[in-house]
Formats: structure tokens, sequence, C-alpha cells
DNA sequence: CAAGATTAAATCGTACACGATACATATGTC
DNA sequence: GACATATGTATCGTGTACGATTTAATCTTG
């Protein structure tokens, strides 16, 4: 039988390597006052401004009930600002502020950080980071 | 400069692909009335039933501040029961009552149906999670 | 063997995730 | 052009995660 204990399940695997990859963000994130979700938000952003609520989801894979709170609270911070969309007004399109821009040259030397930290070089993370894709495009399918 | 965005990132395949997974789980789950982490913490409880917190956090990488109410949500539906260590009584020992063991009965048809819906083989399944795990431990190395 | 250090769980506060639902704006149909 | 339907966000409730702290029991060391 295919019964394994949890150490054993690739589920598993998945569940506490994303939770480990966090925690291990999380010391690179805490001078910024960023959570990981909220870093991978504006990461989306700084790659493309003024997305609607929409469209960030369907990026970070994320519904409106997880993304809608995660926008409020960086908005409160002064990060980035709602606006609805005027051609069609239930969408809200999400825009950087200053603040929220500058924050990327503080971000800028993170990614390299984490890449030290897994010991691995840029072609074998590609081609693990492919890997867990075509899992998810699989699941995605079924 | 190594600055992608989400999609791109290892970070992130781990972080949607886990989730991906979760969701794939939940359709098994729902008849059982189990959340994912509440099935990992039965799946290691009938693997080795009377463990104490801290020995299952160990085995699920979660500290108390999880696992205790996760604990009591189970107990609360009679799945399990918790008793203090006689010998050291600041250890709580994780029993499963006979209705949380019956539930194993219920739950073994669950790896297949994961592994028929990723629609790859054994040997892909146990070498992608390998190389997850190590990535995992890579990182608490680090 | 008593005071401080250590350990095991539990508690509290904050921030995700997500199903279900509500609500407002658009769109399609007659 | 009123009306049913569909779409885009937001809200609400429940259940994780996890840092920080608390409480209780055990261990250590003088």
């Amino acid at each position: 039988m295919s019964t394994l204990p949890p150490p054993d399940m690739l589920c598993f695997a998945l569940y506490s390597t994303a939770h480990r990859m966090q925690q291990t963000y999380k010391p690179l994130l805490a001078p910024l006052g960023l959570t990981y979700p909220q870093y991978l938000l504006l990461s989306a952003l700084w790659f493309g401004d003024a997305r609607t609520v929409g469209a960030l989801g369907r990026e970070l894979q994320l519904e409106s009930n997880t993304l809608t709170p995660l926008i409020k609270r960086l908005e409160t911070r002064g990060l980035l600002r709602r606006e609805r969309d005027t051609a069609d007004e239930r969408q809200v399109r999400v825009h950087l502020t200053d603040t929220g821009r500058a924050l990327q040259a503080d971000a800028a030397h993170i990614p390299d950080c984490i890449t030290r930290e897994t010991g691995m070089d840029m072609d074998d993370l590609a081609r693990l980071r492919d890997e867990i894709l075509a899992l998810r495009d699989r699941l995605d399918r079924a």
C-alpha cells in the first residue's frame, strides 16, 4: 500500500519546505516591516503597477477574500493606493505610492541572500522550480 | 540581477504548489470532516500513537502554539484524548480514541487518489519529494 | 535541598487562506 | 430599456501559522 507517514509524503515535503522558506525570508523582511505574502504582492507590483485585484489574484493565485485585507494593510502603511477603475467601476486598481516604489531598492538584496542560503546554483534552482510548477500544473488540470 | 517576478521565483513555486496540493486534498478530506493539517496530525498518530505534543511537533515541524489548538479541535470531535505523562507531568501525550483509529480505514483510499491526480509515477514522486526535502535540509542548516 | 536555569505546553495577538455570501456594476436578452 | 445574469470586490467565519509570553514541572549546581 502507498500509505506513508507524514515525513515520507510528497505533500508534506511541499508543506514543510514552503513554511521553512517563509522562515528563511522572515529575518530579511522584518527590517522592511513586511510579511512574506506582502513581499510577494509588492514584488508583483514592482513588475507591473496599477493592476486590478483580479489580475494580482491570478498572478499570486489568491482570491479577493485573501487579497483585499492584504492590500488594505499595505495601504494603511502608505505603500500603495486603491482606485476604482473609471471605465469599469467594479474593478479596483492597485497603485504603488512613492514609498512603496522606494521599498524596492531596500529589498533588492533579498533574492541573492535567499539563493545563497539554499546553497544551490541558479540552474539547479530553476530546474527544481520548474519541476514543482509542473506538479502544480498537473494538479490544476486534474 | 537575480530579481524575478513571483511566477519565476522558486519560493513562490513552493508556496503556490503547497496551497494547490491542499486544495487537492480538500474534497477527499471533507467527507471525513478533516482539514489538511488535521489529516497530517492523524496520519502521524496512525503510525505512532500516544506521542507527546513535542514529538508530534518535531515530526510535523509545528510548534505548540499551532499544535495545541489543532489537537484540541480533534479532541472536541472525539478523535483523540490528551493525557499528562505520569513520569514527566510537563508532557502531554496524545492518544487516539477508537473513533480516531477507525477513521484510518475511511482515509485509506486518499493516498492513491492523490497519486492519481498528480499523474506521476511513484519513482518520480519520490524523486521530487527528495529534492524538495534536500532544499529544506539546506535551509535548515543555513 | 533550595534557587535559578531549563524544558514542555498553553495562551495571546496578528496575519494569512479560503468557503460562503453579499453587494455593486456591467452585460445580454427580449 | 427593464430585467435576469454574470462579473469584480468585499465581508464574515473558521482554521491554521507563528512570535512573544506565561505557567508549571523538572533539572542543575552549589
